[in-house]
DNA sequence: TGAAATGTTGGGGCG
DNA sequence: ACGCCCCAACATTTC
């Protein structure tokens, strides 16, 4: 009998249009499937709470999937995938690339040590539409902003993404390599019991993947462009933590989305849904080509600004108690479900860095400890542009007003209502500045004026900006 | 993928 | 009828 194959599961958390298994599985030879949790290697970018959650339930149904031949460890992988690969008498090790920095770089050492060993490695493309390496302007430098990006670098230079690939049919196992723990004692369940809401709010997986997709595109896509803007209507998709996981890939989301699109004359809807995987596919790339994108400002004239600092604002607004209702019911969304409805990320965003002047550091290590779809790219890239330090970022001087962004977008309060009970009988009138009303409501007032701290801001940002 | 300040226009009330 | 004022509505500029 030939040598097994080991595939190693990492984002890409599913049996669909997964192409290093399904590579391995052409092979016609045993398959050994395998997933790390490496916190070794990961440094300040371990998952946190709510990824962890997310990643237990993704691992017993990619399990579940196969047969419960999931072969889980923990460590540090350039240990374990040298050492497994020995002992399994493995021919080859093939897995779906991430971009993450400290993962290329590590993977790269893994590529390397197998290779002395005579070992036949592989890497796929499983996680973008297109390879970061693949865009770049006619001077053949990183794209910094997004419509370019996107129109030419993406579209125009590398067309439609392919095709997603069928799942295998049957696999066959190679026996589980020694050393293997279960999934449970990974230890990625909180001890404290605080996921009933998310429980509640998700299906992780890739069956649950599937469904999110098709619900949206049934009950979501048609009216996509102006109704994601609406925190407490259907039109968004909530695949990120799907995404993330690679439970489903961007290319089965891209073509479904675009079948239905065409099916339903949705054009409008559909490219703009489209683009928002577009998004996603900058990010990576911006993480790719300047892999400090977590840690330091893009622009650099922003290594001078003076954030202040406090920790008591800071925790006013981690726990949604600023005063400011739109704020806090995106705050409080994100602490019960793992998830935050995307025009609210950008008005707590705006808040953080602009009303309260706090750094936007503060925001990425908050969001990835308490998001369900905390990904690196998406969440350094995103906060730097909230910040305006980014990539094609928002001028210094926009600065939300989260006031009158709550009356335009949450118009009838319904979002508000459902995260901040305690002023939910407040007339519609006052639900998004209740400090105008005597009415009296066990709700903090605001933590700072937001006229006042917008022209402080304009101040400050004005003068790094010369 | 803002918002506020400032400028312009035009209808209607009024003497 | 006419000029004047007020102010909403819209446009432009500024941060």
């Amino acid at each position: 009998m030939s040598k097994p194959i080991i595939v190693w599961f990492r984002q890409d958390l599913r049996r669909e249009d997964n192409p290093a298994l399904h590579a391995a599985y052409e092979q016609g030879v045993h398959v050994i499937p395998v997933y790390i949790l490496d916190d070794v290697n990961s440094g300040d970018y371990k998952m946190g709470g709510a990824s962890r959650w997310w990643l237990h339930q993704s691992l017993n149904k990619l399990n579940d999937s196969l047969s419960g031949h999931l072969s889980v460890f923990a460590g540090d992988a350039a240990d374990i995938i040298p050492k497994i690969a020995k002992s399994a008498g493995a021919q080859a090790v093939y897995w779906n690339r991430c971009y993450e920095p400290w993962r290329t770089e590590r993977d790269k050492t893994i590529k390397q040590t197998l290779k002395d060993d005579g070992l036949d490695v592989k890497s796929f493309n499983g996680s973008l539409l297109w390879e970061p390496w693949d865009t770049h302007k006619d001077d053949d430098t990183p794209y910094k902003v997004f419509t370019p990006f996107y129109k030419k670098g993406c579209l125009a230079n590398n067309g439609e993404p392919p095709h997603p690939i069928s799942a295998p049919e049957r696999l066959t196992y190679g026996d589980a390599p020694k050393g293997a723990v279960s999934i449970d004692d990974l230890g990625l369940m909180p001890s404290i019991k605080w996921y009933d809401t998310m429980d509640k709010e998700w299906t992780p997986g890739e069956d649950g993947a599937m469904q999110r997709l098709e619900d949206f595109l049934d009950q979501g896509l048609r009216g996509y462009k102006e109704g994601r803007n609406f925190p407490d209507k259907l039109n968004v998709s909530r695949l990120s933590p799907h995404l993330h996981y690679g439970e489903i890939s961007p290319r089965t989301v891209w073509h479904k989305a675009r079948q239905v699109m065409i099916a339903e004359h949705a054009e409008t809807d559909g490219e703009t849904f489209c683009s928002e995987l577009g998004w996603r596919e900058f990010s990576n790339n911006l993480l790719y080509h300047f892999p400090t994108l977590p840690e330091e400002p893009l622009q650099e004239k922003f290594n001078n600004f003076e954030w202040h600092k406090n920790d008591e604002a800071l925790e006013r607004w981690q726990k949604g108690m600023t005063g400011y209702p739109i704020v806090d019911a995106g705050m409080r969304e994100l602490w019960a479900t793992g998830y935050m409805h995307n025009r609210v990320r950008m008005i707590v965003g705006s808040f953080l860095v602009k009303d309260l002047l706090l750094h936007w550091k503060h925001g990425e290590r908050w969001f990835w400890d308490t998001l369900v779809d905390a990904d690196l790219a998406n969440n350094s890239a995103s906060w730097q542009w909230i910040a305006g330090c980014g990539a094609d970022a928002a001028p210094y001087f926009r600065i939300f007003n989260p006031v009158s962004q709550g009356q335009k977008f949450d118009p009838e309060g319904n979002y508000v209502r459902r995260w901040v009970p305690e002023i939910a009988s407040l007339p519609d009138k006052y639900l998004h500045a209740p400090w105008e009303t005597d009415h009296d409501c066990d709700y903090p007032d605001p933590i700072v004026d937001h006229k006042q701290a917008r022209e402080e801001a304009l101040a400050l940002f004005k003068a790094i900006s010369g």
